[in-house]
DNA sequence: CTGAAAGCGCTAACAT
DNA sequence: ATGTTAGCGCTTTCAG
């Protein structure tokens, strides 16, 4: 037996439903439903009953279809991607604020960009933020045709559109400070390939080990974004003489491959070498790893790129397609003054 | 100047717009849009052409309210759950096969899942999907009143909804048996306190030990789904005399946590100790983690939540409430003969 | 403060 | 094969 007999027909209840229940007009049910003002606090009490006691809830379709906005923002991340976790939860609260909803959608090795993008632009977003997107630059320039569009950590040439980065090469650069400040000089950086951010951190890297004459010592290893991706070249690295002393890695993950290697050869951190990650991810947190980081500040990154969306709906004049968010430094026990 | 003047009342094309610019009827391009039948296929190229011209995007809403069905699958989850990435990831891809659409709602820290569920209500989806729900049991009867309910990696006692999970105790009684086999006597069990699956879990392990005589090395230690809880267990184990030779963990997070804490202090894996975790999720494969664990089927479960829930709302006559998926033990090299 | 009525963009009968 | 038309559930003037 169905539990739901016809559940595709079911009608749920309507705000005529609800309008004939309490005995008064559609208008009016719906100028409370709103928290409008135009009814009396007698018969908003009434209707509001009349609402719980049928089970009324509002239809955002159709409420969307006759406002002729949406009120909808789409957002764009990476389903397995933890530092886009954290923007997204901190996009609900400021969408939220900002009277907004939003909708989510995934990206996934079998779901491409083009297929998330695609949902939004169908479910009329009126906005779409897009974290951490691979799109081509064309591409993208095309969707801001159609809308306001807020990349976020990805770094746009000539920004078609708007976007909320971490000042990425600055971060390394605070790194590569701190450890110098500890004595250290074969520091080595394992990149992130072609990574959104990974070109900044790079050069961020050579600038700032120029800045300290230690031009001779750069050594940029190839890596990746992943935990497997720093556990290898974390082998190379232990293979390299003379042997660095330390390592900035290009992310948190990476660093926790790095970490996890060093640990089963036998080498200490801080001890005999330094490990350095990025984005004061969750993982960084954990206080058996308590990996010194830079840190993306997501909550606020979240809340510059909604801010961002809604002022180009409002038509506000804005005058910078680029937002850079500082980063922060945060030393916890992954580093310490160079060995020797 | 603002890039999207008005953005607000921005009109985007209407089927009317295509119709007019076609020169045809409203009707005959919404037949074209739905790929119906009833036009000939000059009329279609026709039509799709004058479409792509003016760059018309069906409205989703508008089709959802006339069709009075929505053709969406509503989907709960936990924002940071790596599992449940895995599972939305399989959703999308089985909703697709069956012609769903998928709503996300994500769980978070500042989002509950009461919050995430009335979004899904209020998007009008047809049923929803719940992973890993914590709600009490009687929240989710009265949701169940409602529209078809499928939860997922949750046992219910009197399942008001529907069930899919896999067999929890069956998947610690492999890794018994296997480290049994391995001749480990002093096997203990890190549990993960009242989360989904905990007490299942729990119950597997002691049944198994005393099936194999092993009831007074019966030993479940506090722990919980994360890093940091497994780390803080793994230090009770070491403490432990005698010391176990293995550990079953609540799922691999945790089982992470206690292999960390296990390499600073210098036990060794597998050869002191062995470890196994629960999940077979990305963390148990990275080839440096390579953790020995019972496997999840994400894609199976997701599969067969997603089939329940278009089964209910075809009003098909389903014989059991509860699906319980088998797990699949994954040997790898955490675990090994005990040593001595 | 309340009600009647006109659509929002689309689909599905029903005509032609 | 194509056009006409009546709503889906809601918001919003505009009159009472």
């Amino acid at each position: 037996m169905a539990q739901h007999p016809g559940a595709r027909e079911g009608k749920r209840p309507t705000l005529a439903d609800v309008a004939a229940y309490a005995g008064v007009s559609t208008a009016l049910v719906s100028i409370v439903m709103r928290d409008a003002k135009g009814a009396s606090a007698q018969t908003r009490e009434r209707v509001l009953q009349a609402a719980k006691d049928i089970g009324y809830r509002p239809d955002t379709r159709a409420r969307m279809l006759r406002r002729s906005r949406s009120r909808l923002l789409g957002v764009q991340f990476g389903l397995h991607n933890p530092f886009h976790s954290d923007l997204v939860e901190g996009i609900y609260a400021a969408a939220e604020k900002a009277g907004y909803d939003v909708a989510l959608s995934a990206v996934a090795p079998s779901r491409s960009e083009q297929r998330a993008v695609e949902m939004l632009l169908a479910d009329r977003c009126e906005a779409v933020i897009l974290l951490g997107p691979q799109a081509p630059a064309a591409q993208l320039a095309e969707l801001v045709g159609r809308l306001p569009v807020v990349a976020v950590a990805r770094r746009l040439r000539e920004p078609s559109a708007d976007v909320v980065r971490t000042a990425d090469a600055e971060g390394v650069r605070l790194a590569v400070d701190h450890l110098v400040e500890l004595g250290h000089q074969d520091i080595v950086h394992i990149d992130g390939g072609k990574a959104p951010g990974a070109s900044d951190r790079r050069r961020g890297y050579r600038t700032a080990m120029r800045r300290h004459g230690l031009a001779e010592h750069i050594n940029v290893l190839p890596g990746g974004l992943t935990e497997e991706e720093g556990a290898a070249a974390a082998r190379d690295v232990l293979t390299t003489r003379p042997r660095p002393t330390a390592v900035i890695a290009f992310n948190d993950h990476c660093a926790t491959g790095v970490l996890d290697v060093f640990l089963r050869s036998r080498v200490r951190v801080p001890a005999d070498i330094s490990v350095v990650g990025f984005d004061d991810s969750r993982l960084a947190r954990l206080s058996h790893v308590s990996l010194t980081t830079v840190g993306q500040d997501a909550a606020r990154i979240a809340e510059l790129a909604v801010a961002r969306a809604v002022a180009r709906l409002d038509g506000e004049h804005v005058p910078d397609r680029e937002i850079v968010v500082p980063p922060r430094f945060v030393i916890r026990r992954t580093t310490a003054a160079r060995p020797g």
